[in-house]
DNA sequence: TCACATTTGTCCGTATGTATC
DNA sequence: AGATACATACGGACAAATGTG
């Protein structure tokens, strides 16, 4: 791709604050083509030592390329016979697993997520209400009915629960929407592997989507922005003091 | 730290589905010293071969380790006799650039994404103008006439338009709107990157900032809503049809 | 101004663990 | 079980950057 040295290649006299370290131009560059589209998830990159031949660097940069692709949810790096880089979309998890690390500093707290949370659902709602179709309202129907199905088999519904969201961001139409409450979806998710549950607040939450479901079918944009504003920041007190238990 | 052969260490016969590799053990290990506050942000951590010596592992494997502290926003390195690695505080700008990297990804319309902005801006609005101080109001104006400035040297003030938002996220006191705005704000600004420059369009922009300011000082949250929802959706229509040119 | 020391950046060669066939 | 192909890890070397005497 680049038979040039990339060690003398040209720098602006007036030089950027840092100047840009070789395995970042490279994993720049194979971020570019991915994004691109010339690889899809499933798709294997070449191996280390054919790409340290293709970009005319070393292994060993190379490697850090790679690290740092898959640290951001691009690739996933398998060893083995077939192995290698391996095309992934990770990248909501790198988000929040971003965000739990911001947490854990104090950057952000569990009161900035709930009440943001909250918020952003408040006004996806209106175009959930908008543009939600047939399709839509029966997978929310059948996410109420698993999680049912898992609180009688005595499985508290965390999973079903957030879902609930995701499903519903989903119907929005909108896919800004979704990327943001896909990844807070996410963050909590991560939060409830670490507290104890409480398996009579997740299934008094079942019966809070139903209302909400309830509410957009009647198209009753009011009714079901009442729900969320208490039914949300109740999952928000459960993690009050929650940077501290990691 | 660890004298032992890091290669031969007991691994559970239960297998993990991945044996974690060396390098993540490193960054796990130096990250916890960091949360836990045994280095602060100016601190600087011993260099590599100094690592490599107390973990007794590989120089490239510290480098790896390195390299995922430095995206995950913990450290920054710097070259040279007095550099190294130093603890930083910029998580929430690693937030910031993983939400920009799913949003690229998932090919989000600009429509979307212009659409979701003004919810999210006029969401967050409340907050400003509960939470704004003094400090924040002066930001606010500097970034102003940052603009004006840039504009009457015949500059289009994009980037201080788009701080101004920032601005208005950092006001609002929760980092997690800031991070939501900060991501949207970067696909923009690339946004911008692709389409002609309208330069009497960017000047306009500055007096709708200038009065979303003043409602934001009168503290009139319906006024400075108004002035979103016609502000936001303009900025939208510039992009129609670019999804395509890219 | 210039040599020097320190530290990261990059390269090469080699050995080993791991998964597939 | 053996061969193969790959990532993982190690060691040594030199180049480049950057502050200091």
């Amino acid at each position: 791709m680049n038979s040039k040295p990339l060690e003398t290649r040209e720098r602006n006299s007036f030089s950027p604050i840092k100047t840009k370290r070789v395995f970042e131009e490279v994993s720049a560059e194979i971020k570019k083509s991915i994004v691109r589209g010339a690889f899809k998830p499933g798709d294997r990159l070449p191996s280390e030592v054919e790409l340290s031949r293709q970009f005319n660097v070393s292994r060993q940069t190379i490697r850090e390329a790679l690290r740092i692709l898959e640290l951001s949810g691009f690739i996933t790096v398998q060893r083995g016979a077939v192995g290698g880089a391996i095309i992934v979309d990770t990248i909501l998890k790198s988000v929040s697993e971003s965000l739990v690390d911001a947490i854990q500093m104090r950057k952000i707290t569990p009161d900035d997520l709930s009440t943001c949370r909250l918020e952003v659902e408040k006004a996806m709602m209106r175009y959930v209400i908008s543009y939600a179709d047939a399709s839509d309202i029966q997978g929310l129907q059948e996410n109420i009915d698993e999680a049912k199905e898992a609180a009688e088999k005595g499985i508290p519904p965390f999973k079903q629960n957030l879902q609930f969201h995701r499903i519903l961001a989903k119907a929005s139409g909108n896919h800004m929407f979704f990327v943001i409450v896909d990844s807070m979806m996410a963050v909590i998710s991560d939060f409830f592997t670490r507290i104890p549950p409480d398996f009579d607040i997740s299934k008094g939450v079942i019966g809070v989507h139903q209302e909400i479901l309830d509410a957009i079918k009647e198209k009753n944009l009011d009714k079901a922005i009442v729900l969320l504003e208490k039914h949300i920041p109740e999952i928000g007190h459960r993690f009050r003091g929650m940077a501290d238990s990691a």
